[in-house]
DNA sequence: AATGAATGAGGATTCATTCAT
DNA sequence: TATGAATGAATCCTCATTCAT
């Protein structure tokens, strides 16, 4: 789950220093998705972190920047793990299962990343961001959403519908983010049968009627 | 959408005592939907509804109240919306489009209500509403969510997937806030032909398959 | 107890503007003997006087006035009672007594009145009202205060010790206010041979020792 | 006076903590023994003890636990006063006038604190306190007070008359408190013989007369 | 004359940020 | 480098005072 690159690795036993950094970006993902940014102050996330208040000032400019490097972090983290055992030869259906899962998988493992990119994105700020495109620079910035992929391929082959990509990626996504989010809360309890059944239905949703339908 | 009654209209030129009261809860709705709740000073309520911070004291006890009394009413009048022209004998599929027509057309028609609302249910005080069942004293306390009602008639007669009702409900609403959201933030436009497919998109996910699909 | 006159008597069975003034000084008199004066909001005063915040400044500039006023009222009513059935002609023990049994009395039966003055004298303003002599411009302003009289009439017949004045009020003065401010708290509960006894004993503190003590 | 202990002495030329601390307290018995408790801001204590407004925060929980602590340790500071060489031993007489002494003592050196404690004492909060017994809880909490045991002690043996704890109180330190408290404002000034003919005074008030007295 | 709604200056308290150690 | 004490700007809220009715 650690995004920075630690290859300065052996020589000197002494302490990591990206240790602190990294514990101050947890403490902070935890609390903020819990209490909200304005809700969560500096001197919280350095008591949780186990550091000095400002100690979080050496490794971040301000409040501000701590939380866009969080975003951007698990904003690419997300996006590796969509793209995690990808496989393009896959039909369609498979691939987008399989996405489907694999978001399904990450929002319920890693509740409070979830949590922090929802408020993000709803926020002025990660508005903003959606606006000018920016939302990630990490690795191929340009790059299309495999979700994307997956709906452009289908389009192509008449398996998908033929709907704005926003009304697809919306079909798709929707229900998950309520889903999950429900069970972070604890409002529900998904086990594995219900994870697959409403992957199922998404997949209804997006795909092409083969038979006749009422 | 104003709840106050104004009936003794014209002759008058005076103020209306209420319209500086509906000005504070217009100007807060406006305001934290964009910023969120600790993002939203009480005097920045104050300027953009044109009033001195000292009167919004004067109509809600302090800003808890002022916010939980805006999430009272625009529930219920969400509710309200959801309930207007609901007719029982309609088929299934009738009745659940048209409450995700109401949906859309809310989301769309109030985007600060609508963004409020999702809010208000993320967060903590929202989420013990939530599992307190609390969510509205309006009408019905104990009545249920109309599209709880469409999807139990649906599973009775097997139009509907036998799913979890949150998952159902995800499935159905999940797509609709996704869009609105992003039409509201002006990522999309929505027209009529969009909305339709999409609901259309949203029944073919909760339906029973009739035909053969793959 | 009031002091304004009120010689435009009979006329009209209207309501007498000064019932709301009067009204509104009790309130403030009860109010302020409680809570002090920063603790005293002007609303508070009008609600319990149950007349409107605007109407106080009708009769008052401000909260200041409204409270020196008041000030200077009691503290006549005070002095009036001192002087009530002062007869010069009695012996100096007796009078002595007589002016101890009546600030006592004061007291007891006009316990907020009591704890205002208090109050007021402790304050920075009643220490510069002290300062300055204006105490009070009740009928003789520069007359001596009676008990003042007494001392210096008994110092000159040798039955009252040589102190300063002073030394000689707070001896007279100091036990008497100590106690009615426990009565008024209700620590302790004033009896007649009680207050006789202590008055007996303030007698002691201020009196020429005629017998032999040691 | 300082409670605080700086056993640390000359080394480093650095700022003592305590300094800041002692300065905020200082300045509150200051202020508040003038202006009262709601008379005085925060803010005017932080300038006045030469900190910023944030810093009185991080000493204190908030402007109540501030004036709870200045009264705990005044009032106790206060009572090791009285208790200062106190010796069980010597005669009623000597031992009141000592205390008596004390007492005079403590006001005349100490003026904003024996103003403090007046009005803290006079407060709604105060009166509590002594309802509860709660006065101090330094040293021996549940012990009586000195100048209680001297009365105690003396009505036994018949030094002290035979009155209510509370008015014997009243008569030995009303008249003190009452003369300290001009000579804190500067409407006299206490020189010795005056002190002691005043002290001398209160034990004529408390003592059992042993000639005769008309 | 009487009212009380409206106001904004001022008070208590919090918190992002700095800086001396 | 790491710390946390110190700070004051900014926040929520109160209340003396005004003024339109």
């Amino acid at each position: 789950m650690n995004v920075h690159s630690k290859t300065q690795a052996a020589p000197r036993q002494q302490i990591d220093p990206t240790d602190k950094r990294d514990r101050i970006l947890q403490a902070t993902i935890r609390l903020i998705s819990e209490y909200g940014f304005h809700g969560t102050p500096v001197s919280m996330i350095a008591k949780d972190a186990g550091v000095g208040t400002g100690t979080i000032y050496r490794y971040f400019k301000d409040k501000d920047a701590l939380v866009l490097e969080i975003f951007q972090q698990v904003n690419c983290a997300f996006k590796k793990t969509l793209l995690h055992e990808y496989v393009v030869s896959q039909p369609i259906r498979d691939r987008f299962l399989h996405l489907c899962r694999d978001i399904f998988q990450y929002g319920i493992h890693n509740p409070y990343e979830f949590k922090f990119i929802e408020q993000f994105y709803n926020s002025p700020y990660g508005t903003t961001l959606r606006r000018e495109k920016l939302f990630c620079n990490c690795g191929d910035p340009g790059q299309d959403l495999p979700l994307e992929q997956v709906f452009a391929a289908g389009k192509e082959q008449n398996t998908i519908k033929d709907l704005p990509l926003a009304a697809l990626i919306a079909l798709a996504i929707g229900p998950i983010v309520f889903l999950v989010k429900d069970s972070i809360v604890g409002l529900i309890q998904l086990d594995d049968a219900t994870i697959n059944a409403t992957m199922a239905a998404c997949w209804d949703a997006v795909k092409v009627e083969t038979g006749t339908s009422k």
